[in-house]
DNA sequence: ACAAAAGTGTTAACCGTACACCCATGA
DNA sequence: TCATGGGTGTACGGTTAACACTTTTGT
C-alpha cells in the first residue's frame, strides 16, 4: 500500500488566485473598485482587486488580506461567488481564481492606499474593459447578489450604521436595476422589527430631511425573517 | 518594468482537487455515491468521488473526467457549488477543492466500474462518516439544490427521459425533505407547457399505472418560466 | 411661494395552500 | 372484492402590486 504522501507525489500544482468584486455605494449609484493594469498582457485595461493564495493561507484569508492591503479595512463583508478555472482564462500562466463579493463603506477606507495601487471607482453601468474573465465575474456576482438581497441584510454593508430609508431603497433599486414602490418598500421594512427608527434626521438629501434608522443585529438574530 | 512571467516567479502553487456530490434516485429515495477510502489518514471512512486538476485541464473538465472514469457516463449534469480552501481541510497535504453537484441516472451507469473503485450508494438520510470536510460539502450542496429546484428543471436529471408525475413529485419531496400536496404539484406542472403527456403508462408503481411524461427542452427554451 | 424630497393607506388581483373523493387495475 | 396508488377542482386567506396626495423646509 502506497503511503498518502506518495500518492500526492505526481500531482500537479497550480497557482490559485482570488479576485474581489468590491462594491461601494455613492451619490445614489452602485460602484465597483477596479485597478489599472500596468503591464502586459492587457496593459491599460482594468482588473478586479486580486492576489495569490499562499500555501499556508486559507483561501478566504487571502481575500481578506487583499482587501486589507488595498483599503486598510478589516471585517469587510466577504462572500465566495464562484471559482473560475478555465485553462486559458489567463493567456500566459495557468491560474485558477476564486471570485468574492465584497462590500465596503466608501466613507471608511483609506484613500491614500487606493491611489498607491492605481485603484478607481467605476459606476456599475459604465465599467471599462476588464482583463481576462473579470467581466464574467462581475456578471456572476450581480446575479448572485440579486438573488440574495431580498432575503438577507447584506446590502446594509453598503451604508453607514445610521441610514435613511430612501438611501436603503436606492441601494435595492441599484442592485435589482429596477424602480421600487416607496410605500410597498416601507411596508416591508416596518414588518421587520429589527429596523429601529431614531429621532435624528439626515438633511443632506433634502430640505425636509429623512429619519435615520439602524439595523439591530441582536433583534435580527432572534427573529431573522428578512424580506424586502 | 518586470515582465509578466517574472511576476509569477515567486508565486506559490497549490494542489487543486474537485469533489463530486453525485446524486441518484432509486426506489423513491435520494442517494449519494461514495467511495471507501483504502488508506490513511481516515482509512475506512468514505469520501466523495474526487480527483486532482491537471495543469492543462479546465476545472470543469476535471470534474467531467472523474465522473466519466467512475461511471462511464458523458454529458452528466454538473454544477459548481463552492470551493473549500481551508489550509487544514486535508491534514497532510494542502489541497484546495472545488465541489460539484452532479446527477446521474441510476439505470445508466456502468456498474462494474463502481465496484472497481469501491463505490457504493448511500441514502441521503443515512450517510456514513465522511473524510475531511466532505460532510460540509454535502450540506452545502443540499442547500444549493433546495434553493434551485423550484426554478430550474435540474431535478429531472435524476429521472429517465420518460417519467411519471408521482415519480417527479417524490424527487421534489426528497430534495426539499417535506411532503408536497399532489393536486397543487400537478397544477403547477400543467401551467408549464413543456411537460408533455404521453399515451403510455408506467405500471411498475401501481396496478392502475401512471401516465408517462417527457420534458420538451425546445419548448422550455422558448418560454422558460419554470416553477414548482 | 415654490421646489424637492419625505412620508403615509387602501384596494384589487393574484398566488399559495388546504382539502376529499372517485378511478383503474391486479391479485 | 378489495387494496393500492393515480388522478381530479374549489374556496379561502395572505401576499403582492398598483396607485396620489400631504408634509416639511430651505431658498
Amino acid at each position: 500500500m502506497t503511503s498518502y504522501l506518495e500518492r500526492y507525489q505526481h500531482v500537479q500544482k497550480i497557482t490559485h488566485a482570488i479576485d474581489c468584486i468590491i462594491f461601494g455605494f455613492d451619490k445614489g449609484a452602485l460602484e465597483i473598485l477596479l485597478i489599472e493594469r500596468g503591464f502586459e498582457p492587457e496593459e491599460g485595461k482594468w482588473s478586479l482587486a486580486g492576489g495569490f493564495v499562499n500555501k499556508d493561507e486559507d483561501v478566504d484569508a487571502a481575500a481578506k488580506r487583499v482587501l486589507r492591503t488595498l483599503t486598510g479595512l478589516e471585517n469587510v463583508y466577504l462572500e465566495q461567488v464562484k471559482t473560475f478555472g478555465r485553462v486559458d482564462r489567463d493567456p500566459v500562466v495557468r491560474v485558477i481564481s476564486t471570485a468574492y463579493i465584497t462590500m465596503i463603506l466608501k466613507s471608511a477606507y483609506e484613500k491614500k492606499k487606493l491611489t498607491d495601487f492605481g485603484a478607481k471607482w467605476f459606476p456599475l453601468d459604465d465599467l471599462p474593459n476588464l482583463i481576462f474573465d473579470h467581466a464574467e465575474m462581475v456578471q456572476t456576482a450581480m446575479q448572485a447578489l440579486r438573488i440574495q438581497i431580498p432575503n438577507t441584510p447584506i446590502a446594509l454593508n453598503l451604508l453607514p450604521k445610521k441610514f435613511t430609508l430612501p438611501q436603503l431603497q436606492r441601494v435595492y433599486e441599484c442592485i435589482l436595476n429596477q424602480p421600487i414602490d416607496k410605500r410597498n418598500f416601507r411596508k416591508k421594512i416596518f414588518q421587520m422589527n429589527f429596523f429601529v427608527k431614531l429621532d435624528e434626521k439626515d438633511k443632506t438629501g433634502s430640505r425636509k430631511g429623512a429619519y435615520l434608522y439602524f439595523f439591530d443585529e441582536s433583534l435580527f438574530n432572534e427573529d431573522s425573517n428578512f424580506s424586502l
